[in-house]
DNA sequence: CGTATTATTGACTCCATTCAAAGATAGTGG
DNA sequence: CCACTATCTTTGAATGGAGTCAATAATACG
């Protein structure tokens, strides 16, 4: 009984430029690609780890969307971040070996492996990814600090903040910046933004009425992005 | 004009088990002592670094107490954290080359460097300290996570938790877990906590008047520990 | 097609903020 | 060493932003 398992081409893949492959010569790339397993596909709702599991590696979203989530003392789910294509999970995990929150898709979703057991490896072999990697922690720490000094301002700044940021990051993936649908409910972006899910829905109404958005269900249009930036950007 | 620098010896630091030499061995230790640029003191008010500045590499609190401030788009300050002796600080600093926040001291305050420039040999050199780096990061952002779930809750159980927080850190540091003075004033406890000063000032009566804290302007007695860390751990 | 989940909308409530004023503390110079 | 000033803290009263409760509407799902 033996599985084949495709062979990763991280010099092939879309996004080679924003993922594990960033900023590394061809020759480390194909070096990286030996190491990195092959992808792996999970259906809406399932786990890509869950909270308290061994730590298996460092994981990057090959296709999909994903939701990070933590359980506090009172038994409330927090939805720490929303994770587009590209995007880097489990740095956490180098801690205690055992990751500290659930990663579940939102859609179905693939992912590529840096193994936890391929890393003295690469700590000893391949300088420039462990460069890289401390560069990827390094951006994630901003983007949550960035996301924590405004989880401190008013319910409207928090929603235009997180519908730009998600904007800004489609598009740097190549999707569309104005356009998206978000596997998301009222509840759960509230839950993420600290938020009741009656506020959300009834900021989105306004947004809408003031023609900065339009949405239906969970597809949501931005129609004009200086605008809803202009909303946590600056005061007025 | 040559400027003498004291040599480093982690191996005699107080520090050893929680700083940057934990996990190593004797070897290494006295291999990273060559490396680590020794401590610099600075007093009360004056910059470790500042939002901006180049990176210069990854710090260790040595002797005193620091606070990390981050600047949003409304010209408000946010305190990020406090920092007591052994603890790290610039993670950050590898996205961007920059530091993203500044760290200023509250005290008297020592620190010791591992350079920037002395990075690249150690990812090529020392693979144990690079992943004893990553976990250290990985802690860091646990302890940010941690935090971050918190803030939404409700001001006692924030207040409290820091208090308990300091208490568990000062602890693990060989301080006293009980008794502390913290330069902090009202203010920027509020502003860490996402709270009035006002708030912060009626709370702190009030834990008083529970017994489970005693203070006088900035020095701080927890009376009654388990009591205190329940009030954010529990629901009742 | 019927049922369960999710979303909208309105009315009311409350926790924490803001405003304001007095009191305490610390730092400075005569 | 004390007076003076600036800063910080306490306390009370009023306000408000977002939460909660509740009922209806829309959507998704088996």
């Amino acid at each position: 009984m033996s599985l084949k398992q495709n062979k990763v081409n991280c010099n092939n893949c879309s996004l080679d430029n924003i993922c594990f492959p960033r900023g590394l010569s061809l020759e480390e790339i194909k070096t990286i690609s030996q190491i990195i397993k092959p992808k792996k596909t999970l259906q809406r709702g399932e786990y890509i780890f869950r909270e308290g599991d061994d730590f298996r590696g460092v994981l990057a979203i090959k296709s999909g969307t994903a939701k990070l989530i933590s359980n506090d003392h009172h038994g409330n789910e927090h939805i720490l971040n929303i994770l587009l294509p590209g995007e880097l999970l489990g740095f956490d995990g180098f801690c205690n070996d055992k990751y500290h929150y659930s990663a579940i898709a939102l859609d179905t979703l693939s992912f590529c492996e840096l193994p936890a057991k391929s890393m003295d490896d690469i700590f000893h072999n391949v300088p420039t990814l462990t460069r890289e990697l401390f560069r990827h922690s390094s951006e994630k720490m901003n983007d949550d600090r960035n996301f924590f000094v405004l989880s401190k301002r008013p319910a409207e700044e928090r929603l235009a903040h997180f519908l730009i940021s998600l904007s800004d990051r489609l598009q740097k993936r190549g999707f569309s910046a104005s356009e998206f649908t978000l596997s998301l409910t009222r509840q759960e972006m509230g839950n993420h933004l600290g938020l009741a899910l009656e506020t959300v829905s009834r900021l989105l109404k306004r947004f809408q009425q003031e023609n900065l958005i339009n949405f239906k269900s969970k597809h949501i249009e931005i129609i004009d992005i200086p605008r809803l930036r202009a909303i946590f950007t600056y005061t007025e």
